[in-house]
DNA sequence: TTGTAGGCGTTATCAA
DNA sequence: TTGATAACGCCTACAA
């Protein structure tokens, strides 16, 4: 594994010139630096990025910590990773399970500079001990949250949510159950707060039926559709966490006999591969995009700039399950 | 940012004393070990990471190079990573986007000594260009090669694809059209080679039926779906390359009316969500074992151990498609 | 049980 | 245009 030295030596000339051709920095004349680089050449040398990173205090390696892969997270995921990439960042992943001790190695990756920043996609921690470590280099958030310590590119959902009941609101459906994921998450906060508005817009009763909370899989869309088949009072319109909550309910819903939008109309959320897939009606979340906005905040930090964030905002799919 | 020789200054000791009880290592007292631990939390002290690594000559950092996340790259991905970050390791992420310069710098980031080791679980460089970066630290793929420099932990799709056959051929299906992925890559090959044993078994003409290439995405499945109904003489069943590709057939066929398998059956590969969704019959693909077993040989390499691997098998998972 | 000294491979400052 | 020299922060013989 030849060095700095080594490759000095045999060039004949000083370490110092050395890292001057490979930095491009400084002056080094013509001949010099056709010389060093012959004898790279030959020794088939590349810089130890360890030693670069431990001189210059950075380690151009960005962590990214989520609880598992799936469908809007590789979107944010690749995005991100894109984005770092091109400006010469490689991305280490940290996959938490949701558990926050696994979160807390991704922290303290941070802590022992094994990395420069980090975005935590979704949060194992509560918020106060990520802001903790916020002092060792930036973290973005994917998620809402307003402290100064820890940006977020989230989007208010108030916003996309609204979209789909308006929607579901203008093709007659007026019995519309509501399923939500964490209601402890902002995000789910900021939905409830549109079907209040929503109710009180339209005079509707907010709780003439019943809403559900912490739901977000295939499978408990599946378990929905169960639901409504044996409940008496059945609404005619569901407003899905997500679309994969939304394509469990609409593909169980066909196994059961059922009939969408007939028997009843389903809304996704995130406008994935699977919504399209299934001819789902859903809310196009710019996910990409604030994933690049994640980045560009962190790099901002690291490199001291102010490139500008991009704007973004929800959109509604029509397809046909309303 | 406090560093060793602070540590050691505070507590009136050295910094190989503040070294070795950081790493339990050699002798420390009682009582020494104790000061100096205070010191280090007062200090708020953990050690530079990358100081360690340049020293141990070791990042204790795994690459894992893919084109995109999906279903099965997903699967992989997070069973290696759970496998790794179990013991001490971290995962670098390189998206490559089928792009041979973007695996390149997966591959450099290797030489350079940012990563131990790389996983490179769909190439985009071919196999003689990756060989060449085996001198600088293990690299293991997902995909079928021989190759001293680069061990596979690829399973014969022979196997699983006769199972698909099989099933087909049992089920009454005479007419199979296969639908193939990129049939440079040897996991094509030995569906192929699995088709013709299959046919000769049964007396089968190989060639009564058209078969594609180069297909697996899901509007690819959608296409075929086109193609089926425009064509002529029709098969009866589609062995797919994998379970996107079955999906987008099965979900376009329904939308065009068609009726599966009323008009056609449908076999997926893999057996992701997707498949269970949308109640295709699969193959079950073992995608995390092969993924820990990845990891293993990575960490029998880095670590002088000879962990055994686990054996493997395909299954068929028999739904409705079939 | 503890300390000294040298080195891991680079970069950056300063002088020449 | 080039070269000494001193860090960056840690580990590890070896000596004490």
């Amino acid at each position: 594994m030849a060095n700095i030295r080594e490759i000095a030596k045999l060039a004949g000339v000083s370490p110092s010139t050395v890292s001057r051709v490979l930095n491009n920095s400084g002056y080094v004349s013509w001949e010099t630096r056709k010389k060093v680089q012959a004898v790279m050449e030959k020794l088939d040398y590349v810089p130890n990025l360890n030693a670069v990173s431990l001189k210059k205090g950075a380690t151009k390696l960005i962590g990214i910590a989520a609880p598992y892969l799936g469908d809007e997270i590789n979107t944010f995921l690749g995005n991100f990773a894109q984005a770092a990439q091109e400006k010469g960042y490689n991305i280490t992943l940290f996959l938490t399970n949701a558990d926050p001790k696994k979160e807390r190695d991704a922290l303290e990756s941070l802590r022992r500079r094994q990395i420069d920043a980090l975005a935590v996609v979704i949060r194992a921690n509560d918020w106060d001990t990520i802001a903790q470590y916020s002092k060792y280099g930036p973290i973005v958030t994917w998620q809402r949250v307003i402290m100064k310590e820890i940006p977020s590119v989230f989007m208010d959902q108030y916003e996309g949510y609204m979209l789909g009941l308006e929607h579901l609101h203008a093709k007659g459906y007026r019995k519309i159950s509501n399923v939500y994921g964490n209601p402890g998450h902002l995000n789910t906060i900021g939905r409830m707060e549109a079907f209040r508005d929503f109710c009180r817009k339209y005079c509707l009763n907010e709780h003439a039926l019943p809403h559900f909370y912490h739901k977000g899989s295939i499978r408990d869309g599946e378990e929905m559709a169960h639901w409504w088949k044996n409940t008496a009072d059945k609404p005619d319109a569901f407003m899905a966490p997500n679309d994969r909550f939304a394509a469990g309910l609409v593909s169980e819903a066909k196994r059961l006999g059922l009939n969408v939008p007939g028997d009843f109309a389903v809304c996704g959320f995130d406008n994935t591969d699977i919504a399209r897939l299934l001819d789902i009606t859903t809310i196009n979340y710019p996910i990409g995009g604030q994933a690049r906005n994640a980045f560009s905040i962190i790099q901002n930090r690291l490199e001291g700039k102010t490139i500008p964030l991009t704007g973004l905002k929800f959109e509604l799919i029509e397809r046909k399950t309303t």
